[in-house]
DNA sequence: CGGTATCCTGTGGGATACTG
DNA sequence: CAGTATCCCACAGGATACCG
């Protein structure tokens, strides 16, 4: 198995694009991956605080779809030389971008739920003002 | 097996709903639902229709779709009690109001792939002014 | 025309255990 | 601390055929 992955976001230079909204769909569809863009929006966090922040998400699963944030040029994942090992996340001004797309999705989904009757949980609050 | 369905929506009822982003992608998430929704705004299609429009969706999978849209209250299922069959298609405007959303993801996207280098393609247009 | 019904495969993703 | 490595399986979703 001669993967080489010199560079990231290989995966995406070789998938086909369908249109512009489903590009967007599949950069940020991924299970957790807007629960983790949205914790990144103006913070630096460590790999054990996302974690914390997202429980329901395997320590896999939060690999993967970081990965593949990252693959998406969407966040940056820097590692410190150090023991214990050390590792933070941060969204690129790619990532930033999503902010206000993100934050349309979260009005029109509270509205929704509020319609709905169903109660808004979950730890995604909404953001600070800018 | 009793499935009564005398009212749509009764799955998004008993779903527990996660943070208000992630209730919005779930019910734009699927696949093929954004294309629906473009091609539905602003206009009434048929079955047929939208079948010439998205090709790659089987009639299984646009019908599950469509269904899935409709329970969501985003679109309406109007059939026609006329011979051969005649069912329309269209936005209620709680699914126009998604329209915002769609946008800001279709131009994101755009811009994302220009600078991917990737081409966009397919049946995704921009939408006339408004 | 506007769908269902069946079959079947790939894989997204959970649980669990281990490592540099 | 920040991940890998396996195992496993439910289910999304394709192909194909048929129906009122």
């Amino acid at each position: 198995m001669d993967k080489v992955k010199s560079e990231p976001s290989e995966a995406f230079q070789s998938e086909e694009f369908h249109c512009p909204v489903e590009a967007t769909l599949s950069l940020i569809g991924g299970k957790y991956k807007t629960l983790i863009l949205w914790n990144l929006i103006g913070k630096t966090l460590r790999f054990s605080e996302l974690r914390r922040l997202i429980p329901s998400a395997t320590p896999k699963m939060l690999t993967q779809q970081l990965r593949e944030l990252e693959d998406a040029r969407l966040l940056i994942r820097k590692v410190y030389a150090v023991v214990p090992p050390k590792v933070e996340y941060s969204l690129t001004p790619l990532g930033t971008s999503l902010r206000p797309i993100l934050e349309s999705m979260y009005e029109w989904g509270s509205q929704y739920l509020l319609n709905q009757g169903t109660k808004p949980c979950c730890s995604m609050k909404k953001l600070p003002s800018a």
